[in-house]
DNA sequence: GTTACTGTATTAACAGAGTTGATACAGTTG
DNA sequence: CAACTGTATCAACTCTGTTAATACAGTAAC
């Protein structure tokens, strides 16, 4: 299900984060999906249990999922009107925008680019 | 001349890096300009002079500045065409809007933020 | 209840990265 | 030479990441 590239020095944590992140943000996994435990994750990865748990932690503290003792961890529902989320993630990207225009890029680049995202249907609704 | 807030816990390396790269960003140092030297900013800040070495080491690999050993640091010229730069960028861009949109945040916002950014006049025309 | 799953908490241990500091070295300028 | 510049090296310390061994508690099915 899950599948981290070998040749990656960032902290094995961040990556099972970064992978679960990406799959809910692009509707691969939709609201109420369970996630693998992290016994059975940890066993396919070949790491930690408590790695694995550090990650589904993070992902619970961004609002991505939440965990049930007993029952197991799934997609969070509703993603919509979190503020602090937003402004948090807000400031970065503003951040980079700025960034990226100083190098060069074109705005018509960044602004076709976010034309051409898929928005992904709330599937509360 | 840079001022860094008391409250944050990231790295006092880091902090000085990325308040460099906002005034370079933005347009308040302009290519040239001088940075000033590891001992005096490490004097002002109170801090080692080595760390402040190290941030400019970090801008100089980004692009965003070269030193010269017995004359100083300064802001780089011509930042176009650097693809490596943007790619880097563009990819983290990627991510973040993408978890923007999920967060119920809706595309007319950013492409309206992207729109009033004002880009930097290329100072070496 | 028992069994077998779930997530969670705690503690310890270790390797490695991050961070700072003191110092010395080398280039530039006047 | 004197006074500035950035750079390199080394040591010391802190923090993070990771694994490991447990233990505890909730859930579900029998």
């Amino acid at each position: 299900m899950i599948e981290l590239k070998s040749g990656d020095s960032k902290p094995l944590y961040e990556q099972v984060l970064a992978e679960f992140k990406r799959l809910i943000v692009s509707g691969a996994l939709l609201s109420g999906s369970k996630l693998p435990s992290v016994r059975e994750l940890a066993t396919q990865l070949t790491m930690n249990p408590n790695t694995i748990a550090r990650a589904y932690r993070e992902l619970e503290t961004m609002g991505y999922c939440y965990s049930v003792p007993g029952k197991g961890s799934f997609v969070s529902e509703g993603q919509q009107q979190k503020a602090y989320q937003q402004q948090q993630l807000l400031a970065q990207w503003l951040t980079l925008s700025k960034e990226l225009l100083y190098w060069g890029l074109d705005k018509t680049e960044l602004l076709t680019a976010i034309e051409k995202m898929e928005v992904p249907h709330d599937s509360s609704t």
